[in-house]
DNA sequence: TGTAATTCTTGATTTGAATCAAGGTTTGGC
DNA sequence: GCCAAACCTTGATTCAAATCAAGAATTACA
């Protein structure tokens, strides 16, 4: 599954991959409710979703702050946390039972070192990222709900199947009751 | 200017550094309300702002909506475009008259390719922008006008200096009288 | 499969930021 | 240094989304 995905990456020869699966040694099931990193903790792994759904979300005494979704085929991770070795900020949840596979921190850095490929491949996936981020940041700033929810239906139809509608709100930053009004 | 700062980077080599800095071959000089680069061009370069101030907005038909501003010693582009070299939906706008050095997209990829430092350099700039945006990302989903202008005013109190209050509201998500109100 | 917990929907009301408007201040350019 | 343009402030009013509330539907899991 994520073999098969990484084959699928044109920088990669498959010498390459075959050093870089194996460094995927660890494998996580979690239950509904369960998290993969809470407040406070240093993160200290890039997780690859297999199966499930999970949030990434910012707690505030006020309420939780969706800021992200995962699920199968996608990469998470508390990012600033990973990069800048301090404690989270964010929590990332399973919103069902989910399976990952994750790869250390320093194991993905010396492969970096070892591999100038993986350097650009990441660098790579970092561009995509902060592209992915800048348009987020439209989004977020649109002043009519209808248009912010335009815009997550066309970029990622499918999260509306995934994960409740009430983290979806959040995430568009409205209620509950607007999201429901305007679907 | 660029130099000492390229200088206090601890990845790089003097040699490192003499590489680079002939690279940023373009100078510019843009008079306010200038533009760097409209919606529909394809960004080529990434600039260095020696002096002045400028804005990075996204037209829409009812209004502009204002995502970053770049002053002395920070970097600057159409993200997006530059990364994709697709027509940008940015446009970049001097606040004032503004001295700018730039370096094309193609001496940049090539010094990543020859020397792999400014990869890994590029790969860190890439982390740090992406953990602001992150960041952002919150600011923007916070429901109350003063805490996100708290933010705003912890994270980049010298803005307020360099820019007309109008784009940080814009930036803010609020109207200038909201942003004037709560000030 | 049954039952409790969670999530979603809909309606009534409140509230706070947007809008509209006008006067005052600062800034840029000649 | 002067003038026009741009920008900022303050007040009155409007309006759309939040809140409050309650019942319906869906989902989890024993």
């Amino acid at each position: 599954m994520l073999a098969s995905l990484l084959n699928q990456v044109p920088l990669f020869t498959p010498d390459d991959v075959d050093a870089f699966l194996p460094l995927w040694k660890k494998r996580y099931t979690v239950n509904r409710g369960d998290f993969l990193i809470r407040e406070g903790q240093v993160e200290q792994h890039l997780y690859f979703v297999e199966s499930g759904a999970l949030r990434l979300y910012l707690p505030t005494p006020e309420e939780d702050i969706c800021v992200g979704f995962a699920y199968p085929n996608t990469l998470i991770t508390s990012f600033p946390s990973l990069v800048t070795q301090t404690p989270s900020l964010y929590c990332i949840q399973a919103l069902r039972r989910s399976e990952l596979l994750a790869i250390s921190k320093t194991d993905f850095d010396l492969i970096q070192e070892k591999r100038p490929v993986f350097m650009k491949f990441w660098r790579m996936e970092l561009e995509k990222a902060l592209v992915g981020k800048i348009e987020r940041e439209v989004d977020l700033q649109l002043p009519d709900p209808v248009q912010r929810l335009e815009r997550l239906l066309r970029r990622s139809p499918h999260i509306f199947q995934l994960v409740p509608k009430k983290y979806i709100a959040s995430y568009l930053r409205m209620t509950p009751e607007t999201l429901s009004r305007i679907m």
